[in-house]
Order: C-alpha cells, then sequence, then structure tokens
DNA sequence: ATGAAAGCGCTAACAG
DNA sequence: CTGTTAGCGCTTTCAT
C-alpha cells in the first residue's frame, strides 16, 4: 500500500485534483464545490487515511513552516529551555524547530545556516558566535528572516533580543563583595563574542567601585575546545591563590565548577562563594552559595516569536534592538 | 536580487539544466562534461553564491535528510542530552532533527506524528506515550522507518532501544534498604507506560527480598499535567507518614523534590535518602543524597542512530530489541 | 559533450 | 460547480 497523492484521489473518486485540493485545504464553500461532492471527498480522505505532501505544498508555495534555531549547545538547559519555550510559541502557528548545534565552532556554525537555509527554513533564530561571518552577511542582505538572541555585535545592525549585562554583572559581583568576599576571581569562556565582554567588565567596574584592586592574573580563560578539563583547570589556579569567591560568565562553566567543588575541594564550600551570569534551578540548594543573574528566558522566547512573525507577517524587517532586564538571585 | 535557480544559472550561462546539474552534483567527469564548462559552471555558482533548493531536491528524490526526534519534552536534560548525541551522529550523515515535545499528551503526540510523516521526515526517534495509538500503528503497518527509546509496549513488535528497568530499580532500592532505609516511600508519573511499571515492580521487588512489608499508600501517583504541583502535594503526604526514604521513577520528579526539600524541610535532608531513576549530574552533590540508575545514554543514541541508517540503507526494518543495562551510582 | 522533457505532489489562475 | 493547465526547483532518462 503505498502512498497515496492527490491525484490518486481525484482519479479513484472521478473528480480533478483541484477540486480534491480545495476541499482538503477548506475551500469548498468558498469556490462552490458542492456539498456531496465535499462530503465523498472528505470520507475517502479519511477512509484511506490520505496524507498530504507538506514538502510539495512547500515548493509550490515558498514556505516550509520551519524555524532554524542555531544555538552552541541544545543540551545546555539554558538554550533547551528557551527551544521548548519557541516550540510551544509556535506550536498553535503550525511551525517546526530544525535544531542546531554549533559548539562555539565559527565554521560549523556558518555550515549549518546555510543548511537551514538551503533547507527553505522560514526563519532563523541563532545564538551566533560569530555575527560577522559572511554567511551571516549575505542573509542580512537580502533582508533573510533572522533575530540573534543572547550573543550581540554592535558593528552588525539586526533583530536582537538581549539581556543588559554589564550593569546586572556589576550589581552581581558587589553583592558578594558587600557579603564579604575580599578577593574575587573569574572564569570565562573565550571572550570573543560580545556578550561576555561585557560581562567582564561588569566585573571589573564592581571591583573598582568597591575600591578592589584588579589583579589581571585574576581573570582565567577556558578554552572552547575542551571545557571540562579548562574549567579544572582555571578553578584549580584561582583556589591555589586564595580566592574567597569565583565569578563565572555562563551557567555552563558555573555548574562544572559546583561538581568541582564538590568533588575535590569539598572542605572549601563553606568558604568560597560563587557568582554567576544565567541561573539554573540546582543553583537553589548548592554549595558553594551562588549569587546568580537570571536571565528572563520566557521573555526572549516571547520577544523572539513575535519578532519573527511580524517580519513573516509583514514581510518587512524592522531590526529591532531588545534588551531584557535580567533579575539578581542573591542567596545569602 | 532574488534567489537564483539552476535554470537562471543555466540561462545566463547559456548552457542547459541538465549539465548545471550533473556539475553541482559532481557528476561532471562522469557525464563527460568539459573541463572547461565545468569550471564555468563552478566559477559562476561561487560568484553569485549560489543555493540549491533542497525541498526541490527532496520532492524530487523522495528523501528530506530530516530525522524525527519526538519525545515528553526537550527540555528535559536526559531528552535534551540525547538529542545532542543523536545531532551529532547524524552530521555527518548530513541528517538534521526536527524536534517536538508532547507533553506525555497522546493527543499531541498523535499530531505531531502525522505532522512529522506529512513533513516527509525520513525517520522517527521516539519516546512515545502511547505505542499502541492509531497514528503508531499505521506508521508500523507501512514500515516507516521508526525506533523507540525509553519507553515499551510489550504488545507491539518494534525497534526499541530500551534499560532494564525492573531489576535496575530492584537493586537500587535494595542499596537504600542495606544503608538503612526503613520506611521508603515512592512516587511517580501516571504509571500508564510499561518502563514506569517495571520500575515500581522493581521497588516491590526489593521490599520482598529485604522482608520489608509493602504498603499500597506509600505508592504516590502524580498527575502529569501538573508535575511540580502534584510532587509537591505527594511529597508532602509522604513525609507527614514518616518515610525515611523516597523512590523516584524518573529525574524530572527527583529533581523536583530535591529543590522542595531544600526549600521547605531543609532540616530533614540530611535524613532521609533519595533514589532516583535516571541519573543527573547535580545528584553528584545534592541533599538528600541520592542513589541513582543512570542509563547509558550515548549507546541509547548509538544505537538509535545504527538502526535507523540499517534501515535507511537496507529498506528493510528487523524490529530489533535491545535492552542496556543502566549503571547504578550508589553515593553512600 | 550537451540538451529537451518528464515528473516528484501540490496549488491556483483561468476556462468552461 | 468542476476541470485543464502551468509551474514551484530539481534530477535523470533519453535523444542528439
Amino acid at each position: 500500500m503505498k502512498k497515496k497523492s492527490i491525484k490518486d484521489i481525484a482519479h479513484e473518486l472521478d473528480l480533478s485534483k483541484t477540486t480534491v485540493s480545495f476541499v482538503l485545504n477548506k475551500k469548498g464553500d468558498e469556490k462552490n464545490i458542492s456539498k456531496k461532492t465535499q462530503k465523498k471527498i472528505l470520507d475517502y480522505v479519511k477512509k484511506v487515511n490520505y496524507q498530504p505532501n507538506q514538502i510539495a505544498k512547500s515548493l509550490k508555495q515558498g514556505q516550509t513552516n520551519t524555524i532554524g534555531y542555531l544555538v552552541p549547545d541544545i543540551s545546555n538547559p539554558f538554550f533547551a529551555k528557551i527551544g521548548r519555550l519557541l516550540e510551544d510559541h509556535f506550536w498553535e502557528k503550525g511551525y517546526h524547530l530544525l535544531i542546531g548545534s554549533t559548539d562555539e565552532n565559527t565554521d560549523k556554525e556558518a555550515q549549518l545556516l546555510n543548511m537551514f537555509v538551503n533547507r527553505q527554513v522560514d526563519a532563523l533564530i541563532v545564538a551566533s558566535c560569530f555575527i560577522q561571518s559572511d554567511s551571516i552577511k549575505s542573509l542580512l542582505a537580502i533582508n533573510f528572516p533572522l533575530v540573534f538572541f543572547d550573543r550581540e555585535d554592535p558593528d552588525v545592525t539586526a533583530n536582537y533580543i538581549l539581556v543588559e549585562n554589564k550593569i546586572s554583572m556589576k550589581n552581581a559581583v558587589e553583592k558578594a563583595i558587600e557579603l564579604n568576599s575580599k578577593k574575587l576571581g573569574l572564569i570565562t569562556l573565550t571572550p570573543d563574542v560580545y556578550s561576555l565582554k561585557n560581562r567582564i567588565e561588569g566585573y571589573k567596574m564592581a571591583l573598582e567601585n568597591k575600591k578592589i584592586a584588579f589583579d589581571e592574573q585574576l581573570i582565567r580563560i577556558v578554552d572552547n575546545n575542551d571545557i571540562q578539563k579548562g574549567t579544572e583547570k582555571e578553578l584549580k589556579t584561582l583556589i591555589e591563590s586564595g580566592v574567597d569567591a569565583v565569578v563565572f560568565t555562563n551557567n555552563q562553566i558555573a555548574v562544572i565548577a559546583i561538581w568541582l567543588m564538590n568533588t575535590y575541594y569539598k572542605d572549601k564550600v563553606n568558604n568560597i562563594r560563587f557568582v554567576s551570569f544565567d541561573n539554573v534551578d540546582q543553583f537553589d540548594y548548592s554549595l558553594p552559595k551562588v549569587i546568580s543573574v537570571a536571565q528572563p528566558i520566557d521573555k526572549i522566547a516571547k520577544y523572539s516569536t513575535e519578532i519573527i512573525e511580524d517580519i513573516l507577517n509583514s514581510k518587512k524587517s524592522k531590526n529591532k534592538r531588545i534588551e531584557l532586564m535580567p533579575k539578581l538571585i542573591e542567596r545569602n
């Protein structure tokens, strides 16, 4: 029993493809197809469990009802949760998510971008690691429906959903200092994206405000290629240099560090304070205690969806830049 | 500057679509296209940055290079991680993942299943909440490339990647008893899937082996529709009835319960032991201490990929059932 | 060494 | 009220 097409159905019912197509698309009344014919078609379709071929429809209509969701790592809870929210928002509109993880790799990102565009996704939502890439430039040039989130390149005008990084990080770090931290290290992924740079700026700003001397040695950079090992090494360095607080620029390394602390430095978990950008549920009961900056993921998803829908409906992009305020979670 | 098609290119180069298509598909030599023509085409294509339309190709070839990944919740770390591994495995083959979350809702699952099939996904990997559904039955009937994981229906013959549930849970619970737990409650999502039933069986079996009287009242069921609230309620019931251990049939409710304990029953976190099917990283340092059953997610992803590729290459399904042994993580 | 033409399954303007 | 037909962009057989 091979798959039936509209043609088969039309043939078997002694009707034309057009009539069948109209009825299936609920244009039966509008197109003045007789009730009788409509019923005949609908009944038959149900009986043989006809399934329309979306690919053919997509080709014809130049629209796939698919959104590409491109992030560094879909299994990172931050991206996974946003993905889930996007899926929910798009569900009622009949859009689905095609996912891709770039591993913070510029080449892979470019490849995925191209593949997704070839697959004719209707829009892209991406946390890019290289907004200046040629692929992205040419997408922007043709006004491809595109929204960036989590990462920004101030030199590139586009749609962005971002959170405020600098002040938020400053506030979090100041909070730690107020709670008595005196020597604060920082661990970050390679800060070649703007948001990380700003978070580091915020850290520096807090030190300055609170009259704590800034020490370049206390800023530790973890290479994107082996995050686990890198975090382990840098955390060790900081602990041996006697810090009483460690600031992390994203959840991924913070989570790894919490694990490391509980595994190798159990005796210190009560004497060190953590500060992390991005919140994850387990911070609520983790040791070391974590002051975190929670990004409003529901808003990020909501605005992304809205902008995309706006573009898709109006066919023109306005290059909105939305900056959301994250929430400081203290846990003192 | 609108999108160029093969036709445009052929036209602009004074060649036929055929020739261009051959060259683009690296069949230039095989088809005896002159080097000169080949170079002309390749150069031009690069210059105008031509991007082939995968949808048209898919329609023609009846193959989309897309795999549908259907799970209860893509933001659950267990499913997110497997998703990531699948993505990696399929990456080199040029396959991408279309994702869908069913929320354990039978209707939504059926809808998603249909939509994905309409979209002509080449195969489906699904953690189904209702394997006996009509949609699934008809897919199996036409031998659609399909592998189930995490959930099984013994009455339905199909490809399954599973883990052993009963003995593994028994071992975990016995371990808790050996570590001195005497009154063990259990919290589970509605056990209408076979794997959950088996995990509950394992719990009962352990009690029996260890001569602990079974008390129906200590088995608490959380409704799928409001998991957070449900877990809160059932955990309260158990704690008030004086249990010294709580067994969870999956990670989702265990993670919620850990949060609840640390938020509302902080004084008890050292006096209660948790046992959970599914492992998550934070169990390594969570209180209450958790004995967990870790599913081999890398193997789950690997075997799923292999079976799918097998089917896709050979065009025949063998209905393999693979049962993997999970790993007990003790943390005493 | 290259081209014409059919066809994948669907939609929709136009015809009758 | 229903059918004919062209065409979305691509592959591929067959012809030249």
